[in-house]
DNA sequence: AATGATTAGTGTAAAAACAACACTTATTTG
DNA sequence: CAAATAAGTGTTGTTTTTACACTAATCATT
């Protein structure tokens, strides 16, 4: 028996990926849009998405959008959902899967970024995107708000050593609010994952800051993390 | 310019969704599940699944296997997410989203669950399912329960009326543990759309308790709820 | 009529978590 | 040497969470 035959009779669907690229940068978050040069929906503004190719697994789809826009490898990227409406896009039926992932602003491939009419804008100055596409972003922040606070998330973005200051812009930017110092560093030194390595910065201050690192030796999934 | 040919360059996929039905009752939750008399992986445990149809939104395809299995309709369904791995089902390349439904164990369509040789299985006492489906029941755990702490979930499987012992017992069935009955009442009193109708139920104990319902009027969104 | 069984209903106190808050220190620059 | 800048540090009051045990009402049994 042919295995392959199983399903035949049934319907297949487009199936794309729309990546929430949020950005890192000190003072907050943005997100990086295409403003769209082609049909359908040309002049607008959307997120960045791509259609899934044979024998390409969904999450690797996801991955291949990112970098083919931003030229990052090995990305953490999260599935958000799918999204299934009929008439979502009003060109033709597509499924989509949202992704999120959160990269450093400053950390990308300009020249591709241009190549595809894509522009970085923070979070508080939006426009209005197609389809279902401000749905998808309302989720993805919700998703990785709600993991930021439950798990250490975007440490990547910064240097492997990094000052305390540092981990709080970066936790101040996703969370789109300010931290008391004294209250996180207390919350920080609670994670014994989370060390001093003895090298002092001397650039970003006058008075110099200690710099520490995530050791992921003594990271694991079970962790406590709490802001 | 014809608005179909936008993206019929690109590959389609059999679009599936997988339902993870819970049934409550005093004591705990179980799984619907299917023996499988078909192929492929006959004979093995599997989610009750189905193709989305044309014309058909991913969303209303989870609702429709939901009541071709148990009769039921209306009931509130909620994708967990959709599983794109290449190979995930060995037959032929299926795209998959989750949802996950909660039901009364008592109040489904038995001769429909007969004829599609599905069971109930105590969640303690899973059996190892085909393809990815263990990985789809732990994520719909983990979403429903997270969502049980903050939102009231499962109140509409009680009687228009409940007492705080049934709502204590559908809450320990939830989160699969014990909860302290003063500590549990003291937060049920704290939201007003929780109130108590002024009747008493006799039925349940010899001592007769108070019955309570939720207010929708009273309850919204943003309502608190914290277990 | 009294006893036993069953479930409903109730409060307190200790512990832990969280939130608010301001000054001193080290260093560089002018 | 004064000014500027960012780092670093504790305490206190408030809120939230947890642990814990007895009395009340009713029915069934004898």
């Amino acid at each position: 028996m042919n295995t392959k035959s199983y399903y035949s009779s049934y319907p297949k669907f487009h199936m794309a990926v729309d990546c929430i690229i949020f950005g890192f940068e000190e003072g907050g978050l943005s997100l990086l849009l295409q403003k769209r040069n082609f049909e359908p929906a040309m002049g607008e503004w959307s997120l960045m998405g791509g259609f899934v190719e044979e024998g390409e697994s969904v999450d690797d789809a996801a991955r291949r959008v990112l970098t083919n826009l931003t030229g990052l490898k090995d990305i953490y990227m999260r599935q958000v959902k799918a999204y299934g409406e009929v008439e979502r896009d009003p060109g033709e039926r597509v499924i989509s899967a949202a992704y999120y992932a959160l990269i450093d602003i400053n950390k990308q491939d300009k020249e591709l970024i241009k190549a595809h009419n894509a522009f970085w804008v923070k979070l508080d100055e939006l426009p209005h995107l197609i389809f279902d596409h401000d749905q998808m972003v309302a989720d993805a922040l919700s998703v990785m708000r709600e993991k930021a606070l439950s798990k250490p998330t975007g440490i990547n973005l910064l240097p492997e050593e990094f000052t305390l200051t540092q981990l709080q812009s970066l936790y101040e930017a996703i969370l789109g609010e300010e931290i008391d110092k004294r209250n996180f560093r207390k919350r920080i030194a609670e994670m014994d994952y989370i060390e001093k390595t003895g090298h002092i910065d001397k650039l970003l201050s006058r008075r110099g800051a200690a710099l520490y690192r995530l050791n992921p030796e003594k990271y694991s999934k079970d962790s406590k993390f709490k802001i």
